[in-house]
DNA sequence: ACAGGAACAGACCAATTGGTCTAAAAGAAA
DNA sequence: TTTCTTTTAGACCAATTGGTCTGTTCCTGT
């Protein structure tokens, strides 16, 4: 890793919580200078323009959480015990917490008109997610946990979105409440699959 | 109606789905000049400042937006039959596409870490939409159409969530179909209530 | 019709924006 | 260690930002 890419990666990190907290539009390159401690001649010696940092904001928010959900999953056998686990984590919230909030949520709800490179990989990542649950289900159907009828795609579909609009709901009313009465009741219904 | 409060209303109802579309940071005084052709000296005239004209402006499309449900309801007789119409009304998503978005999404991301007061008032909003569906649900039960052991508390929550994080996901992939899949779900739960 | 007040236009302002450029500093290769 | 390239600092830039202020225009009540 060159002396470049490494202070590329540390202005990616240091940058993505604040645009995530304060949207593209909100961030300003003073607030990515003060947060690196980095001059200017430095950031754009590393970077194209303002929305390329932002791109990688996102990149890299998206692949540390997965990467951390990964982690978490890693010591639970079967996917039934997975997907559980999935939803623990998700209910936990702590990279969420540390990053400022759900990316896919902020970027998302502000690329859409804006920014299209950043709102096709937000694209990408809501797709992933839910093809990650889709193969938890059927993996949980071979194994015989779940009935061979379940519709492994629309059920996961359901889970992800109950999962996103929960976790807007309870950081916008900032209580846990919602998500956790979310999570419960996704718990329940895995149960009947 | 004095001039000034017609102004004052017609800047608002201009710059609402610009701010809607651009977010709070991203929409600029010259966004909105253009908008409604008016001068600087104008606009803050009838406003103190640009964060009272966004306020405003989300206060105008969560206003419109449940006129223009209520006015889509007033047809239907009946909790159950409303409750439909909810959700189609919500599919369609008129009112959504005109304005640039679901605002409750758009401010509720952009406000949670920078504008409380903005971030009170989507709070609201979401409040009495899930209070608004609670109702439908009680009368349902009162009338018989669903069983008397439904929690209607959580099961509004369950619909708003589903509706909320749908309409994320389908904004985002540019696609109605997993609003669609979504409402349809909803719609075969509401049978087994 | 007119007087007085409300509403508006737009010049003006300091501060900040994203971005460039050059010279100095730091690294890497020899 | 010296050379040469890569990387960084920060002065600089034009454009834009949100916001103020004054003079003019437009209403409205009499």
């Amino acid at each position: 890793m060159s002396k470049a890419e490494r202070t590329r990666q540390f202005i990616i990190e240091k940058a993505a919580p604040i645009i995530n907290r304060k949207g593209m539009a909100g961030a300003s390159l003073s607030d990515i200078m003060e947060a690196t401690g980095l001059a200017k001649g430095c950031i754009y010696g590393n970077f194209e323009n303002k929305d390329e940092i932002c791109l990688e904001a996102f990149n890299y928010l998206s692949q540390s959480y997965v990467k951390s959900m990964m982690a978490h999953l890693q010591p639970f056998t079967g996917s039934k015990a997975k997907l559980i686990a999935y939803l623990d984590y998700t209910l936990a919230g702590k990279h969420r917490d540390e990053m400022g909030g759900c990316p896919v949520i902020n970027f998302g709800a502000e690329s859409d008109d804006t920014h299209p490179a950043v709102r096709e990989r937000v694209k990408q990542v809501i797709r992933s997610s839910r093809e990650f649950i889709t193969s938890l289900l059927r993996e949980g159907v071979e194994s015989g946990d779940y009935s061979p009828d379940l519709n492994c795609e629309t059920q996961a579909l359901k889970i992800y979105t109950l999962l996103e609009g929960a976790v807007i709901i309870s950081r916008i009313e900032n209580n846990r409440e919602q998500l956790e009465q979310i999570v419960n009741l996704i718990k329940a219904e895995i149960e009947t699959f």
